[in-house]
Formats: C-alpha cells, structure tokens, sequence
DNA sequence: CGATAGCTTGATAGAGGTCAACGGTTGTGG
DNA sequence: CCACAACCGTTGACCTCTATCAAGCTATCG
C-alpha cells in the first residue's frame, strides 16, 4: 500500500479522452483526478464484483478485458457485454446499490476504482463531468438497445458478423489492428453473449473460415474481407 | 397556452411516488416542481419523439402507454420496450443528443416534459435529485440486463410467460388487478418485443388457454393461474 | 507428459419461421 | 344503419435453422 504505487494521475493516462470528460479547466482536472481512489488488480478468472454485493464505485478499465454477466438461481446464464480499456463498468450497482452481474476478468486487468459517492459529489461541482457521467450511461442503454436488436432479429451468421465487426472497431479505436483480434473468451461465452450455443457459434465461424471471410486459428482471428461481413450483417436482403 | 392549463404540481401528482425522489424538503420539492416545463398530448400511433430528432427533454408518462423502437435501413425492427404512467422515457438521447429510436404512444398519451438541462442544473443543487436521476439510468440498464436474457436464454413460451407476469406486475404497482390486463399493442409488437414472430405469439397465447392458464380474448388477458406462469418462466428444468 | 478445458464436426431432432387461408373487429363513409 | 375495407388475430402445413447428443481432436497448464 505503498501510496506512490497507487497515486494516478488521469491526465497522463492515455485512455483519458476515452474515460474522462474533454475540455476541462486545469482546476476542474485536478479535482478529477482525485476521483480514483485507487488501482487494483484482477487476475484471469477473478471477479472484479459479483451479483448481491454492496455497489459502491465504478470502476475504469486500464488494462485487460472483462465479461459482465447474470445468473438466475434456475441455472440460467446470460453474458451481457464484454468489456475492454477505457470502459466503465458497474453501472448496474446503482439503482439498488447492490451489483445484479458479475464481472469477471477473461485476462489479468487493472482497473481505476472510482467511489461513486465522490463522482456525485464532484458531479455537483462540475458540470462537465456530470454531463460525462450521464453520457456514459446513456451510452450504455443505446449499446443494450443495439444487443436487443441483434438477439431479437438476426439469425446466427449476422449475429456473429455483428460482434466480430464490433470488437475490431472498438480495439481499432484503441490502437490496435482492423482486422486482426485475440479473442478473449471462449466459444460458450461467445454464445451466450449472442443468445447461441457453442457449437453454433463454432460452425458459424467455419462457415466465414470456408468462405474466405476470415482466418481462425483458436482464439486467433484475422478478418480478410470486412465488406462481406458488413453485407452478412445487412444481409437483410429483400427479394428485389 | 393558458398558463393555468399548463401548470402542474408534481407534489399533488398521484404518479410522484414512481418519477420522483422521496424524502425531500419543502423547498427543494418547490424546486423540482419547476423541472416540468409543459405538458404534451399524444394521439394514439403519434410519435413523442423519433430517431435522430434532437434531444432536449426526457418525459414522464402521465397517462397512456408507448413503445419504444429501434428501424435499421436494412429495414430491420426491434421494439426495445413498452413503457406506462410514471415511467422516464427518452434516456436513449443523451449520450448523442439526438434520439436513437422511436417513442410511439399506443393509446392516447400524456407526457410532463422536463427539459434535460434543468435536470442536470437541478442536479447539481439537490443531491436526492441527482441521485434519482443515476438511479433511473441504472434502472433502465438493468431491466434491459433482463430483456437481453430473455431473448439469449429462452423459449417462446418462457418469453411470454415473463412478459405477461411483467405487465401485470408493474400495472398492478398502479393499482390496476393483478391478472386482468388489457394489452395495449398487437400480436407483432409483442414477437418483437420478444424476439418471435406475432404467429408464435398467437400460438403461444393458445396454447396457455389450452392448458388454463390464461383466459384470451383478442387484448383482454385474464391470467387464471399466475403459479403456472412463474413455473413456465423457470421451467429450465434439469432432470432429477 | 498426462489431464483438463476448449474447439470442431457429424448426425439427428425439435422449435420456431414462413407461407397461406380464413375469420373476426373496428372504423369509415355512403 | 349498413356495407365495406383495412387491420388484426388464429390456425394449418411445411421447412429451415439451431439445439442437442456424441465423438474425436487440440491447446494449455500443472
């Protein structure tokens, strides 16, 4: 706990325009730094929080990759996002203020934690940040509206089309390659995310491989032809 | 626009209990009386906002009921909720300020507009009401946490079951019956709501009055056992 | 190096989609 | 007040897509 290894400073974070408001006064930004609290780890497999725990800070992404998800007592099982740096999680938490998800890390990750009493406070004092923290969330409820779409009306190789296509424009955002990804979890997780099972989401993926739409080596995907993807995702072709 | 016509007390609202933060003093509920800047009336099958509109307001229900709803341009539809008296509609806006769906009143509607940046410059003086705002969106991103499981992990009948047992839950919150409803949306609503075709919603709804659990005549449902429901919901039955 | 978890592929079955016909309700205009 | 149209809902027959069950294969990790 030695205070130099958890002091932070946003302002140099290179994932700053990705999870801090833009545009601040010098004294705003001082305040805001003083929002994370402190950093702390998560190994692979570990749970950053669990469902029923008291809720009592957001947290942002810094390094690696999560999964949210819920589990109903009746065994069900549903993976709600899958989430990388830069990227707030435990919204959830709020209304009840306990979490109703889990969010386990798929990779070792650490994490920014942010007490939400202090983010409302400062909140009150800065506006850019409040409206920050509302887009946040609103961003949140498009992006599920987004999902509802996807497991309401797309069939198994539009759904995964979808999702390949999302993760490479968010990694892309981060520096990363366009077409080429290090999945981060499995096949059943995968599935679950896109209301499938495992074996579908396998033989969709040979599909695309047969089709010379992408290469998959495991977790290794290379995407080779974008535009058919997009097309697969649109493919909502009407007769004429 | 007669002032008198278009004055409102939130405070004398029978809805206030369901939009507005409680335990507030005398004069901060003054305060936020003065968020509802009018009133608005819309006919049934109106529009109350639509996708790409600007955004300056989120409403709250007063009477009537809406549907809110995503169209892609490749023609695709997905209903993302039905949303009755004393709910927040219009969170989707924010993070763009634009409207990312559409909002459809299903019968004759009433809506309190309460201008956003009141909200937010409110928010900043009354923590309750900052907080109930947070609340809200959390709220919202866990109900759609609810829906994405629905539609990842269930089948037809499980998917209806949890929607009637919806309805009936939050009409009966407003003091209507617990297994008398009317609905206020078509067959085709509901499958896109639930991720079926309105044909497998029909069959559905029959085969529940084949087996006694519900009573149907065209949009009057009259849920005879509400047990069998609950089951069917978590009828993820492993064997033994 | 063996064990375990994860992935792929095949065969088969079942749930829900599609297409089609018909019946019932609601609303409008003559 | 009736007739007609448009919309909505129901039901049947058939087909497609995805789930299920099963076997074998392949990384990964202790």
């Amino acid at each position: 706990m030695n205070p130099l290894s958890i002091k932070v400073a946003c302002s140099n974070c290179n994932l700053r325009e990705l999870c801090m408001p833009m545009g601040l006064k010098a004294d705003e930004l001082d305040k805001i730094e003083e929002i994370v609290a402190i950093r702390r780890k998560v190994k692979r497999g570990a749970r950053l929080y669990s469902n029923g725990e008291k809720f009592t800070s957001l947290f942002a992404i810094r390094t690696g990759f999560f999964k949210t998800c819920i589990t109903t007592e009746d065994g069900r099982n549903q993976v709600t996002g899958f989430q990388m740096a830069g990227e707030i999680i435990g919204l959830d938490g709020i209304v009840k203020e306990h979490h109703t998800c889990d969010a386990v890390a798929l990779e070792d990750a650490e994490v920014c934690v942010m007490p939400f009493e202090r983010i409302e406070e400062l909140s009150r004092e800065v506006a850019a940040l409040q409206r920050h923290v509302h887009k946040i969330m609103s961003r949140e409820i498009v992006r599920e509206h987004g999902v509802m779409l996807l497991l309401g009306s797309m069939r198994a190789e539009e759904r995964l089309a979808a999702f390949l296509l999302n993760l490479v424009q968010r990694l892309h955002a981060r520096g990363f390659s366009q077409s080429e990804l290090l999945l981060r979890m499995t096949r059943e997780e995968i599935g679950s995310y896109l209301g499938l099972k495992l074996e579908t989401v396998s033989r969709t993926f040979s599909k695309f491989v047969e089709e010379g739409i992408v290469e998959v080596k495991q977790r290794h995907v290379r995407i080779i032809d974008t535009e058919a993807l997009k097309l697969i995702v649109n493919h909502n072709q009407q007769p004429c």
